[in-house]
DNA sequence: TATCGGAATGTTACCGCGATCAGTTGCGCC
DNA sequence: GGCGCAACTGATCGCGGTAACATTCCGATA
């Protein structure tokens, strides 16, 4: 309670203890022989001063970071919250830390918070998919630290990668959709140039469609406000221009799950007259009326994974590096199973 | 693309542009008197290099670091990031950078997480909730820097505050309810005691039911799972055990729109038969098929006005440090008005 | 022409800590 | 009693920058 506006140092748990700064820097790491006695002198007036020891100068002294830069585009979309809470549990069992930035899908800005990051000089970065600028692809490569490119595995990677095929998520669900007979297919989606796994996983629904001679009837992309809101309208707006249309494809769960509720409150028989299919396979959906199918997105194995390479990597262990987990297809209420 | 493991320092750049530390540094940070030629000069020989200045180094050296650390329960309930999307918005103009420490809800995690946030001698804290271990309460004093308690106002901040009066938003919404000729309340919320806030709303609810003589008539809670899925099954079940019930109010928003859905399911007139009330506002929510009565907990206006509080007082400015904010009461459909 | 002043640049002294190496004890043992 | 070793403690240096002060250079001024 006592202390000036300076904060306290070394030197002022050294004086007040009694003993030489080294040994109390070796008591508060838990590191050398330090006597019973010495320690226990040294933890009460470090205790009793409210020291803190500063990572900032520890940091610059021993040239080590227990920082890992954790960088993705949204913390609002919910996917990546379960990605980083993966990522925590793991290293929650290690001595390193996550430290999170937050890009809103903008590359320039990806490349303004990974320098920052990097300006911290931290053990490892985990950043979200694999289209960077350039400049950002030379300062990971520069940095000497382990990198892993997560969420998308379709590309190549700078060093280490996990994630899903995003192309091969589309391509499954429209095999699913062809193969329970729905012929007339709607796509409503963001309107985010910049996600490229929304446009990956787009791409390779409409090849197999194409593959069996299959076009998207109908498609629609929205921005801003409240997806379960924004899915409702999308789909009614499709429903008014397209009345035939039997199958919407939502490129997530949220707007999916308006979709859903819209129909059932017009009476609409799903999936008998309109199947639905959405994406990631959130939690949240469990209390819809019907079950929206959906496809896992393996968020917290993601980050588990992730999380796992950098911290083998950090202390030296071999690792595989290339890690393509496989989304499971969940039919739920909405699409006929085969 | 050519460098050794070895990371880059000023020196490298100094002897690749041939002017000393002292002057690269000045460049870099675009500070005092620097001829456009040396500037120049500096500049290629850093991007060429791909020098990333080291912020550990530069922060011992001016005993400055531009972060604010923001400690919060969770990621995953939403109204934390939004709360985080109000301070970024606000800290972007300044050359603050906001870095985020998660608690669980747990009082000794979020002493660790202050104490190691703390040794990175952080330009401020924001920090969520009154109640904090006497040892985070004395780290925060001993720190020296601004902090700003944000959510809640019901107690004393150790320095500054920001947010509601919990409280007085239970007694409000419990005011509504009342006016409204409801009597059979029943209240479903989180298993959390820790949540000081979820309680007092409760404290403020139960004392205004209290003096109109009212008791809640049917509580439960739950921990775990998808909100949404618990509404409805927290609901189903005090139906069944109290079938006269005539109100549920519920401790947010996600579980009342797992009621709501339940409820309409049943064919239940809501808010004729049954009437409904959550709390926080959620956005999300704009989607239901009838919008729920809640109350706006002024997320993201507590994380502005909690961050240019922050901004202020690095900058010395004095500014106001005790913030309550006016939650309003929202009657959707499910709240008969008066 | 000698002097002055400001812009441009360099030098020095740390910032707070940890790696390293150098003592200093105490103790068992021959 | 002296030796060797283990257990403990301390002194020094430097991590990569920046603040503060010192210096150089040059044109303007009297």
């Amino acid at each position: 309670m006592t202390q000036k506006n300076r904060s306290l140092t070394l030197r002022d748990v050294s004086e007040a203890s009694g003993v030489s700064e080294m040994t109390v820097s070796r008591v508060l790491r838990n590191r050398g022989d330090v006597s019973a006695a010495t320690r226990d002198k040294v933890l009460t007036a470090a205790k009793e001063l409210g020291y803190v020891p500063n990572k900032i100068a520890g940091a610059l002294a021993s040239q080590r970071v227990n920082l890992v830069a954790v960088i993705i585009p949204s913390l609002s979309n919910m996917v990546f919250p379960e990605v980083l809470s993966g990522i925590s549990q793991v290293l929650e069992d290690t001595e390193l830390q996550p430290v999170v930035g937050v890009t809103d899908y903008l590359p320039e800005k990806e490349e303004k918070v990974l320098y920052e990051m990097l300006s911290w000089r931290p053990s490892g970065v985990i950043i979200a998919g694999l289209e960077h600028t350039e400049a950002s692809r030379a300062m990971l490569n520069a940095s000497g630290i382990p990198v892993v490119e997560i969420m998308d595995t379709d590309g190549d990677p700078v060093d280490a990668m996990v994630g899903i095929s995003h192309r091969r998520a589309g391509r499954e669900m429209a095999a699913a959709i062809l193969k329970a007979g729905y012929k007339k297919i709607a796509f409503l989606g963001t309107k985010m140039p910049l996600d490229h796994r929304a446009r990956k996983r787009f791409e390779g629904f409409t090849e197999v469609l194409a593959k069996s001679g299959v076009e998207v009837v109908d498609r629609e992309f929205y921005s801003g406000g409240s997806a379960l809101a924004k899915g409702r309208e999308m789909t009614e707006a499709v429903l008014e221009r397209s009345p035939d249309v039997d199958f919407i494809y939502y490129s997530n769960d949220m707007i999916g799950a308006g979709g859903l509720l819209y129909l059932l409150e017009k009476g609409i028989d799903v999936p008998g007259q309109i199947g639905l299919a959405g994406f990631n396979g959130v939690e949240l959906l469990q209390g819809l009326p019907r079950q929206l199918a959906t496809m896992d997105a393996c968020r917290r194995e993601i980050g588990t994974k992730a999380a796992e390479i950098i911290a083998a990597r950090v202390n030296d262990v071999e690792k595989e590096g290339q890690v393509t987990l496989a989304p499971t297809i969940s039919f739920g209420d909405t699409l006929r199973g085969v």
